[in-house]
DNA sequence: GTCCATTTTTGATCAAGATCAAAGACCAAA
DNA sequence: TTTGGTCTTTGATCTTGATCAAAAATGGAC
């Protein structure tokens, strides 16, 4: 395991956070990054008028916060309680710029993140909601499934989502009245399980596969 | 200036290539990197039914390329005649390995470019047709005016879409038709000219801006 | 358990933008 | 200048998802 994370954690400070706490603000001159240890949070954008768009989820070994000098663009939410490892701009960006291979991590972690933003725009411009919600479901066991490194694939099939209806509809470009009925018909078509609010259990995973790619 | 361009400019080959060439295409073994040196391109990802989502646009000294092994999420395609400055996958890596300030440099403009993705993210999401064309209008304006250095600011109400209409709805998750009735609408109201296809003057900046923001 | 607040679901109607269709403008080649 | 092909605009209608409204479910606190 690289040494840079270690020193780098030593640089760090813990802090917790519960759920619905904001971590930072949109506009902010943007004071920290962090690495996130554990929890989910939430990456968001807002118009003037109050509309809310959620571009990112957050999970644990992510990094939060807007690098080298500019102020965020966005705001930060947990959506669980989270731990964080939390570090002042500067000491971060200092210690990036003198530690190459950390740069690179972070680099690889920020292309994947741009492949993931642009899924999203092909989702949020050219798919139906039916299509989205597919999409969601299926992404989310696959981000959860990732963290918890699970031996079998049982659990894929079966987890909590972090949002709510609101916020799924927030991602997903919807509104809640959509979310709902959408899924509640694929409930209805046995594809899957909705024991609670939060948890999801998927029946038909090939089926869902196809619903997320074509209508 | 910084020497690592120089030096990586030596390991490129200059390629030009004509309107509508396609670069790199989606699910390549992404075989090339490359330096735009002229011209602007377009990222797009397709779905299997043929819909289309321009995921990005890519101007001179940009990027093109996912570095760091993976296959090509994307097409690349030229919307006007373009110059590239080449390199093989692996000698770009290699090279970016050795040189921390240009992973730095890379580093600093993918951040910018995840910026831009998760904006377009909002436009996509919950912006309004009227919303998006003012947004595209005025997007377009900067970035084609930050290219040519102007030191006046008359020409950034001056310039010419590198996109047709329909590639403005791919870009926007808009038809064809919508996109010609908003603009139609904007040149009624007098906000801006259209005096031939590509062609677009801003009139009334301000106005626009307005639109652009809310309703 | 009951009560209350919040979230979710369901139903009815509406509207923005999509779709279908045709006419008009533009431009390059002959 | 005429022609043919492509791109754009305009018009009429339809559909998906939004909006408005109310009922039902959920989950704490007591």
């Amino acid at each position: 395991m690289p040494d840079e994370l270690k020193v780098l954690g030593r640089l760090g400070r813990k802090q917790m956070v519960e759920r619905g706490q904001t971590v930072v603000w949109e506009g902010d001159e943007s004071l920290i990054v962090a690495n996130v240890i554990n929890g989910v949070l939430k990456v968001s954008m807002g118009m003037s008028d109050g509309r809310e768009q959620i571009v990112g989820v957050v999970f644990p070994s992510d990094f939060i916060g807007r690098p080298f000098g500019k102020e965020s663009p966005y705001t930060v939410t947990a959506l669980t309680p989270a731990e964080l490892c939390i570090f002042t701009r500067s000491a971060f960006d200092n210690f990036a710029q003198e530690h190459p291979k950390l740069e690179h991590k972070l680099l690889r972690r920020t292309l994947d993140e741009l492949d993931r933003a642009r899924e999203w725009m092909l989702l949020l411009g050219k798919k139906s909601a039916g299509e989205r919600i597919a999409t969601l479901l299926l992404e989310m066991s696959a981000r959860l499934g990732e963290q918890s490194c699970h031996a079998g694939m049982v659990s894929l099939n079966h987890f909590d989502l972090p949002l709510d209806r609101q916020q799924i509809g927030d991602l997903l470009g919807l509104t809640i009245e959509t979310v709902s009925r959408q899924l509640t018909k694929l409930k209805g078509n046995g594809l899957i399980d909705l024991p609670d609010r939060k948890h999801v259990i998927i029946n038909d995973r090939s089926r869902l596969i196809e619903l997320a790619m074509a209508a």
